[in-house]
DNA sequence: ACAACATATAAAGATATTATGATATATAAA
DNA sequence: TTTATATATCATAATATCTTTATATGTTGT
């Protein structure tokens, strides 16, 4: 087993993974999808209507995310019901939007000097 | 001032910000770049070194790092020295690296069944 | 087996991103 | 003021990503 020692500088193919892994939430609709199953399981239709793209689309994007290991799927009848893997992917997105969030404001004060 | 509620779906404004911030980390330089910096501040010169891109692309991607709001700059001297602008970038760093390390784990499991 | 629905996949063009090389700007030293 | 060094910017060619449309696969119910 390969041990994870977070200071130290990572091989190129290490980090060429962890920049996909970021690529799976540089995507509007990717992002989008990612929100809503973290409120609940959802199957492609109902991602459909939530993020408002087409089913190619979701699709798409539910095979890279899936790819990324941020959800998986189970088959339930003619369904096909995705859900976050992971529940560290909240605390992701928890912390960008607070960065993001802060940033934005330091921003807003910047200009006004 | 806006509040932030994580469980509440994104504008579709506040979502491409979201997206464009995940963008950051989405590119291996980018990424090696981070990860230096948040060993120590660093002036281009060595980032350049230490990353192993041209002068001009890692230029480049600080530009995009700071726009994003993962590093700050500032002048000394000839040398721009940059440094992470937040410490909870260091979390989101290691939280990935965890996910994507026990997500490799999960596909070796299932490719020896 | 057939029809209807749910999801996945593939091919195409449109768009965005990245890498490269050349050049511009700015600071420091001579 | 000239030269050297550090950093930023620009143009463009190469590459990757995204969107769209069409089609394939798989499941359920008749």
């Amino acid at each position: 087993m390969q041990d994870l020692n977070i200071s130290a500088p990572d091989s190129t193919v290490q980090t060429e993974i962890y920049a996909k892994f970021f690529h799976g939430l540089s995507n509007p609709t990717r992002f989008k999808i990612v929100e809503a199953l973290l409120n609940r399981e959802m199957n492609v239709s109902q991602l459909v209507e939530a993020v408002g793209a087409s089913q190619s689309q979701v699709s798409n994007q539910l095979a890279c995310l899936k790819w990324c290991g941020y959800v998986t799927s189970r088959q339930e009848g003619k369904y096909i019901l995705y859900r976050i893997s992971d529940e560290r992917v909240r605390t992701i997105l928890q912390l960008a939007k607070e960065i993001v969030a802060d940033n934005a404001e330091h921003i807003r004060c910047r200009t006004r000097m």
